[in-house]
DNA sequence: TCCAATTAGTTTGTATGCAAAATAATATAG
DNA sequence: CTATATTATTTTGCATACAAACTAATTGGA
């Protein structure tokens, strides 16, 4: 029996367990320069290209689970970068909105890609590119979670 | 000012961190069957590949976190798939060995890479191995860490 | 109109990931 | 040889990731 499939270095899983851990490891240091942890980051993201999501909204656009999105959410508002009150139309609903706190902090974010990117060495813009393409097109390829 | 650099679908960790999880929810209900999570499944990989490592060797391996990993390896000795010694010449190490129920997993388990490769759509060897290159290529281009 | 889906969020329990401090054993410089 | 540095592993505390069960509100269909 050939059992090849099951070597560590052919798992292409494996290489995105690592490198995924390792890019989130790169931003930690200088995220906690601005308080926050990588998927806070994401969520102040999704705010800062887009005020006033629901919960659901940030959960399609980060990919955070909705479990884990309830308490990161309470640390923003802990945090004093944003707010939350629940929608009067569907009270089903949380509107999560930027405080002007929230939203100064991406003056400081902004800094965040751009001394990341500058640490990357041979690597190209066009590899950047394809490698973004060939994960997107990867992604497609996996069949639909429900 | 220019923002675009914080928009999430231009970042390249986002799709890390998504796809990522994505795939590690891709084996979960496979792994499930077989009783593992992810990285006890990536401990075994090791394993299975070489018996007999102590924690450093499968840290390296792995990129499982070395605090993470004493409590994983716990679990693996309670479901009796390894046993755990200290080594005679170096007691500071820990020797990891498969037992007969660990090593015989693995006739299960090289079923789960071939289930999940059939799954892909549309995405090619030829993909998959430019995908593969430019990863590993991305990697070594990120500074080492210490 | 009323009840059975469906939707939006929360809660709970388990399993990491990780930094940092702590331990214990071994290696090494002076 | 011995004090110090280094290595291997563990412990601690915090922050997710996630499945599954649950609650509350809204929708849709008979």
């Amino acid at each position: 029996m050939d059992f090849d499939d099951l070597k560590l270095d052919k798992q292409l899983c494996h290489k995105f367990y690592v490198l995924s851990n390792r890019i989130t490891r790169r931003y930690r240091p200088l995220l906690k320069e601005i308080g926050l942890t990588y998927p806070q980051y994401l969520i102040l993201m999704a705010l800062w290209e887009k005020d006033q999501l629901n919960a659901c909204d940030v959960v399609c656009k980060t990919k955070i689970d909705p479990g884990s999105l309830t308490l990161i959410l309470d640390k923003l508002k802990k945090k004093e970068l944003i707010n939350l009150e629940s929608c009067s139309e569907d009270k089903r609903k949380k509107i999560i909105t930027l405080t002007n706190k929230g939203e100064e902090l991406k003056e400081r974010a902004i800094e965040i890609p751009r001394k990341l990117s500058c640490e990357l060495e041979d690597f190209s813009q066009e590899d950047f590119q394809k490698l973004s393409e060939l994960i997107d097109k990867f992604s497609c390829s996996l069949p639909q979670e429900k």
